[in-house]
Parts: C-alpha cells; structure tokens; sequence
DNA sequence: TCTCAGTTTAGAATTATTCTAATCTATTGA
DNA sequence: TCAATAGATTAGAATAATTCTAAACTGAGA
C-alpha cells in the first residue's frame, strides 16, 4: 500500500514519521536533485516537525542504502539526485541548477589505470554551463 | 627578480606581504593542491602572521585571475589546484588525495548540447577511486 | 507486557566560508 | 615632495553548512 514504507523497509532502514516525509517528497513522482537545506523548507512550509539534523542525517542514510547520489559541483552546497543511476551531470553555475545527463550517451576514452593498490569506482562528469 | 611579484602584478593585483607569503608555497616549485585550510596551517607553522579569512580571500582572487583553479570533489572541503591547464582528476576519498590527469589523453563524446541560451564552459571529469 | 540493545532524532557544537568595518596603499594634484 | 582620497586589502566577527552526541524511541526476545 504505502510504497514509501516499502522502499524503507527493503533497504533495512525504520519507516519513521520523518523518513516517511523525506521519501514522500522524493520519490513520489519524477527525479530531482535537493539540498538538504531545500527540502527542509519544503518540509516546514507545510507545517511538518522535523529538524535540520534530522534531513541531513535521512539524505545520508538514504545515500547508503543507494536511493539517493551524492553530487558535489558546488563549493556552497552538497545535492542529492533520485536518480541513482550512472549518469552525468550539466550544471548551471548561475541558476544552482544541475540536469542529468544520461551515462550510454556519453563515451569516455584514455582513462589513464588507476594508480597502484587503487581501482576506479566511478567517473564523475560535470560540464559548467555558462549564459549566453 | 621576486617572480612572485611579478606574477601578481601581471594578474594586477598588489603584491601585498600576505600575497607573496601565500604566492611562494603555491607557485615556487611543483604543482600541488591545497585547501585553505592546510596552506593555513603551514603559515601558522612558519610563524607567518596572517588569517584565515585573507587566506580564503587570496585563493579566490587567485582564482579569478586564472592563477589558479578551483575543484571541488568533497563536501567537505574545496580543493585549489596550481595546474591552471584544462585536466581531469583522480580523487583518493580515503586519503584526501587530488591527483592531475592531463586533458589531451581523454576523450569525452557524445556531450550533448548544451540547454538553450547556455553554453558549455567547462567539463570537468573526477574518477573517484577505491582502495583495494 | 517488560527489558534492553540497538536506532533514530534533534539540540548543541563544530567546521568551513563569507561579510564588512577598519586599515593600508597607489595615484593625483598642489 | 607631500597630503588627500579612492579603491584595494586584511582580518575579526558573523553566518552557513554540516556533524556530533545525549536523549528518546522502537522492536525483538523473555
């Protein structure tokens, strides 16, 4: 029924109240990227009791389950994308704004190995956008 | 005679005491990356008197004069770079460690176009890297 | 139902960064 | 040459972002 508690459940983590908030707003409907800062507005513009903490902690927790992607582009702030799956990133350095950019698009060659006792995880692409 | 001077007064910017303290560990020999923070410490360790806010000042006007470039691959913290040529970069999360990959041994295609009235300014690619 | 051992929450603390008032400096004009 | 002044620079204070930790909560066993 709930999906939410699902989606909690399956990854072992608590349906509590205030996860339940956090995974309402999203993963209800299409991908977004928030800050944690961003959603704890959302959350108290419509008169939810949750603490600042408490967003940072889920975001993170969530991000260990693999719900949430990390991204920093910023030095300001740390975003959160829904989609988790391998892709890129544009980002508009003006608007604070990133947009995804499908991984199978995009080819990348001459890597050069990893250095010793090192393997790569995973190749991050962010191309500033700049208004013109 | 004092390149540093030089160098500074190139980018018109005064060549100021702390300019030059912070300009002779950054540009006098290797390519490195800093932090505010450590180029701080090893200030303080070197009896220089200065804070760490004129730190911050001085790399992003550094920044701004293309003397140096900024990277930013931690939440926690924003990487300076001395390498102002277009590269990519290896990132130790474990160790802290930025490590240059030279731009003309990648290849990146199918970039798409960029979004309507913007153009793309920079790519920047971070191949996070695991300890194994 | 009652414990108790994790889990989770959120106020307090910390860390990273920026703001702004005071200080300094280069230039101009006497 | 020497003030005056406008703009540049510095750094203490303030703010913003994030983490820490003690208290509150929850669920599994007895």
């Amino acid at each position: 029924m709930n999906s939410i508690k699902d989606i909690l459940r399956n990854s072992s983590l608590r349906p509590t109240k205030q996860r339940i908030m956090i995974g309402e707003l999203l993963f209800n409907d299409t991908d977004k990227h928030v800050t944690a800062e961003s959603l704890y507005r959302q959350l108290k513009a419509s008169e939810q009791k949750i603490s600042l903490a408490t967003v940072y902690n889920t975001l993170h927790d969530f991000c260990e389950k693999k719900l949430l992607k990390k991204v920093n582009v910023d030095a300001e702030k740390v975003y959160f994308d829904t989609n988790t799956n391998p892709h890129h990133h544009f980002y508009s350095d003006s608007e604070k704004l990133l947009i995804d950019i499908s991984k199978d698009k995009i080819k990348i060659q001459g890597l050069p190995k990893a250095p010793k006792g090192k393997k790569i995880k995973d190749v991050e692409l962010i191309a500033h956008l700049l208004d013109n």
